[in-house]
DNA sequence: ATTCACGGTAAACGGTGTAAACTATTCTCG
DNA sequence: CGAGAATAGTTTACACCGTTTACCGTGAAT
């Protein structure tokens, strides 16, 4: 039996297998450093461009789902790292996820402007869509719930959250894994965005550059942002144990 | 005497009224929602696209050119928002900035994304020098340096640095006013880094749509980020003053 | 067995950045 | 003043790009 995935018909599985061989051909150009363009990616698969258009109706739809695909991809690297500490120990694994996040924005700085630095309009409702389902949101989010359920650290009630913020938590627009979060714990949320935020500050920065190369090198200025954010998240009585734990990832890279 | 700005020759004078004829054309292209390109950008004065190439080597080093006019011509416009407050009230005059920065990010996100989501390799030396005169950086430089004139925040000894980054703040890479500061105090500069990278990163994140958009909406993510740097700036006594100040320019939205 | 959807093709359109060769104007210098 | 050089344009051409249209096999479904 031959590994059977879905019940697909076999027009349909090879429809799939077409499609991971789009996001193939794509993931190879980027890291050969060449644009991502439509028509490369169909002379790569030995296709004539507006064949690609059965599958994908447009560039922008194309980017997404390489986008998407990257996503998964690299976050299930980070998890990967992140697993090397048990699951009891959600506050190492964040760290090994955070560093991991950062390693990665550093070596692929292209694949990481696609996926994180891609415009997004507000009124494009189909594109904000796709952000909501972003494997990478879901991995942080879950490992930010699981050091609070151990941690217990503190968190807005709903009611001292502004009226809009107090809306987008509770029925939230972005990758999150938040079903599991009673209503009442949302305030949670608030403080995910205010961390993913300030993560997501820094990594850009040095991932697009704009920024002193030698503090990039360094790795002091991510250092710093992970480290204020421990406090926070109840984290302070392991603040040597978790700084070594970075420290070792970030110096893999 | 009809306004000698420069002991000029007739045609260099032409020359640099040619360029600023081309990032006002290119202005123009940003507004109305086209993207930006050399041939657009020839063809709305009345050139063929390869005479571009006498005052500018590549597409590159037009978006570059673009890029620098937005930031300079955006942050006079900050500058003079912030000019409201008196030169004596300088952590006023660094929250209207900051302020009026998110609001133009907000307003022109394309604009913001060719000036601050641009990409720069670390290895491009020329593209990165061009960041070191970016007028934008100079301006929060300046007004960081005159709060803690006045008001003592402390800040790290070069000793207590890390080595590469004391390098770092010893002779910058980046857009500063540093000068004036005397070397024993540069310190200073590692607080700018840490705030700026906060800065940035939020208003990247609004800016380029990664967000909930209710939460752009309310303001509210931005706000709790910049206030929570009112303490380690020694603002701590201003703080109702300054909150008032943002949401008003925040407001103005 | 016939129909029809699917997955591909070729040709074409308008757009992009860029290189090369050529030309007219204008400044500079002997 | 006139010759020569530098400057600022042109035309033409090339190789890409995304996208549309019309066409055509093959294979699945009725």
């Amino acid at each position: 039996m031959p590994h059977v995935r879905l019940p697909a018909t076999r027009r349909e599985r090879q429809r799939e297998a077409t499609y991971d061989e789009i996001v193939a051909s794509a993931a190879e150009l980027l890291d050969e450093g060449a644009d991502l363009s439509l028509r490369a990616v169909a002379a790569k698969m030995g296709l004539t461009a507006p064949a690609l258009y059965r599958y994908v109706a447009s560039y922008q739809q194309l980017v997404d789902l390489v986008a998407f695909e990257l996503d998964k991809a690299a976050t299930a690297q980070w998890q990967a790292a992140a697993e090397k500490y048990p699951a009891d120990d959600p506050a190492a694994r964040l760290a090994v996820g955070c560093a991991s996040f950062r390693n990665w924005a550093l070596a692929k700085p292209r694949q990481f402007a696609l996926v994180f630095a891609n415009p997004i309009a507000e009124a494009d409702t189909d594109r904000r869509e796709l952000l909501t389902v972003s494997t990478s949101g879901h991995f942080f989010t879950d490992l930010l719930w699981q050091i609070w359920e151990l941690y217990q650290f503190p968190f807005p009630a709903l009611d001292d959250l502004d009226p809009v913020v107090r809306e987008a938590v509770l029925d939230p627009l972005i990758p999150a894994k938040f079903e599991h979060i009673p209503p009442e714990d949302r305030g949670l949320m608030w403080i995910y965005m205010r961390s993913w935020s300030a993560l997501y500050g820094v990594v850009t920065l040095e991932s697009t550059g704009h920024c002193d190369p030698r503090v990039i090198e360094s790795g002091q200025l991510f250092r710093a942002t992970v480290l204020d954010w421990l406090g926070p998240l109840g984290l302070d009585a392991e603040r040597d144990r978790l700084t070594e734990i970075l420290d070792e990832v970030l110096a893999r890279r």
